[in-house]
DNA sequence: ATAAACTCTGGAGTTCACTCCAAGTCAATA
DNA sequence: TATTGACTTGGAGTGAACTCCAGAGTTTAT
């Protein structure tokens, strides 16, 4: 698969593709012998690994450990299993700042809906 | 309150409340004669409203369009309605990143408990 | 009253994650 | 076979959100 019809296929761009490879968010993609990548369904699963990570706000830096990890074999497989727990925790830390947000934004959004139709605020002070 | 007592309040730097005031994420705070910060209740509200809303992950630019259109009056109710209930949807969606991430990150987790224990990955390739 | 600690502003610097560009190579089509 | 379009690299540029700094003014403690 040529880099454009992946960058097509998950919507990120060619540019993006090159930055992943180049920093180690991906191994090193397949190439023909002229150089040119030629995406295998294993690197597929690379691409779309790191979009989902990147998707949810991990760092790239976090990826690109993992990606070391993996070609250094099967003895890192403990520091793999830490590294996948870690930003597991970051996710779920995330995720309760987001319902926090969401809580205070509703809480809001119910005043503001009042408000819109009396036209005034019932409430002095943002919180 | 001083902006030091602010900053250790609420964990935020001191630059970083100046910051936010400068660039309208919270409204003017309050000031001595001279000059100083003296943070009203009133003020620490914005502040604290102001970190939670980072803490989610909303842009910087909406807040200072809340703040400015507060600073319009009633008037502005209707739009302050639309923003919150967009940063709100901002929220849900990335919710639902994070959420197809953590199962990813479950799934993988699960695997590699295994792998730890036998030394050896079950599975060929990353996904 | 003078040092020490705190605060002010404007502007420059940093980090992260891309994004764009130039100059060159390669592949497909008229 | 010529040209058009896609691909390559290395490096520079961008935008968001801070973060740091110099130089100056203010407040507190001895």
């Amino acid at each position: 698969m040529t880099i454009k019809e992946v960058s097509e296929k998950y919507d990120i761009s060619q540019d993006t593709l090159r930055y992943y490879e180049r920093i180690g968010m991906i191994p090193p993609v397949t190439r023909s012998e002229s150089g040119i990548r030629n995406y295998t369904e294993k690197d597929l699963g690379w691409v779309e690994l790191a979009k989902c990570m990147r998707s949810a706000g991990l760092p790239v830096e976090a990826m690109i450990e993992y990606v070391r990890l993996t070609q250094e074999g099967d003895v890192t497989i403990p520091a793999r299993l830490k590294l996948l727990k870690e930003q597991r925790e970051s996710l779920l830390e995330q995720k309760e700042k987001i319902d926090a947000t969401l809580e205070r934004l509703n809480y809001k959004i119910g005043r503001y809906e009042i408000a819109a139709k009396t036209g005034k605020l019932t409430w002095e002070q943002e919180k």
